[in-house]
DNA sequence: AAGTGGTCTAGACCACTAC
DNA sequence: TAGTGGTCTAGACCACTTC
């Protein structure tokens, strides 16, 4: 990385991370950062303000900056890919195409995919592990064109992002994610192996490349007690909305 | 709103709102918005850069930004404060004290309220309701330094958040929030009206002020179908975290 | 080749905080 | 009152996209 504000932040992350800024404590001053790096005060601002959208730290006009948390850095790459994620946590991630079918795509369905209604889609329905154990459900619509890239793709493909990637050089950049609380149907039930009607947590997403264009929907149905989505934010920095139903 | 950077952000939603720039097509160049704005190259930056932390428009080096959604912006304040939030939206917040009682925090609360173990905290039973009904039943722990002021507030305080900055200036600034889904309780079931055992959206949360001190941690329990949790992110922006449980 | 966004500099002034 | 972060300017160069 040669970016100068990347490796300040970098910097900066592990020195909160190893205890030499502990949580409740004082930034040096934008000024101190500057000249200690040898850079411009905006750089360091660059910086800086990494850190504030991922949570770490909190600021105030007229008062040094104070570290909220210690946490590691979040990644998109982490949120958009099963696989990518499980690996980075320790985990072993594994998966299996239990259904795979072309279609036409319904009112939604085409409204979220920017789809001409009517449109070809291909539905899968996809089971995934962690260490072993099934964790979510997923059932994905893919728009059109890149139906015939993904049907290519092994049963057990454990990274579709990233076969998707060595193979079309397919780059998902921007997420939409609806999350809340659902009961277990027949089929929930029996391929998560809980019981009917047990909570399930519900992640409804659609998928864009860095152009804007719609790649996949998808219904993820986690099952209780394997994963937790987390969110920290800021007055200054606002990830997340909660919308009431109509 | 004086600064330059927010009118230009406000302007360039309107804009998007309203289809003057449609979901797909391409935004001005900085440089036209600068000139169209009169003001420099580094101010439209800020302006555009929060419409990408907001998710409203994605960014590629070479190429002009692209509007990917037309969605209102968001709002901590909308987050951290039910009644905020439901007014927000055209719904009629209500709430009631169910339970209120002094205690001593345990190992877990006294490490999220950054107290000392057996702390002095109160803990208040809250349920909240939307147009009416039950929409999510609250159990925050209070950090004893603020405890005397939530316990003088009125039993169906509407909104706790604008009457504790009213009566001691005291400001929600930072927020980390645990999302996941759990079965209804003998209580959860009794005060939200639904089944035992159906499920219910949990979120754990921890507040703090803009210094970094923790005021409230909760466990809120909202009821299926009547709230939906929403993330927008990029690889840019990263305000979502998924963690396995151990 | 021209246009565009990403990075960086070196200043300036202001609002607010801390003492 | 001195220090700090928030805002803004007017340049510069580079990497990348588009044509």
């Amino acid at each position: 990385m040669t970016r100068r504000h990347e490796q300040i932040a970098e910097a900066l992350r592990t020195a909160i991370g190893d205890g030499r800024h502990p949580v409740g404590s004082a930034l040096p001053s934008e000024a101190e950062l500057a000249a200690a790096h040898g850079v411009s005060r905006g750089t360091v601002r660059q910086a800086v303000s990494a850190l504030e959208a991922e949570g770490m730290v909190g600021s105030r006009q007229g008062a040094r900056r104070v570290v909220l948390s210690t946490a590691p850095s979040q990644s998109f790459a982490e949120l958009r890919s099963f696989a990518q994620w499980a690996r980075g946590g320790g985990h072993t991630p594994g998966g299996l195409v239990l259904e795979s079918a072309p279609g036409r795509a319904d009112g939604e369905e085409a409204a979220l995919l920017q789809l001409p209604p009517g449109g070809e889609v291909l539905r899968v329905l996809r089971l995934r592990t962690l260490d072993g154990e099934p964790a979510l459900l997923e059932r994905t619509v893919y728009a059109g064109w890149i139906a015939t890239s993904v049907a290519e793709l092994p049963d057990d493909c454990e990274s579709v992002t990233q076969e998707l990637y060595e193979r079309t050089g397919l780059v998902f950049a921007h997420g939409e994610h609806h999350i809340d609380a659902v009961a277990a149907g027949t089929e929930d039930s029996r391929r998560l192996g809980v019981r009917r009607g047990s909570p399930l947590l519900r992640v409804r997403r659609t998928t864009t490349t860095p152009e804007g264009r719609p790649v996949e929907t998808s219904d993820d149905r986690y099952r209780p007690g394997s994963v937790v989505f987390t969110v920290r934010n800021s007055t200054r920095t606002n990830p997340l909305v909660r919308s009431a139903l109509a």
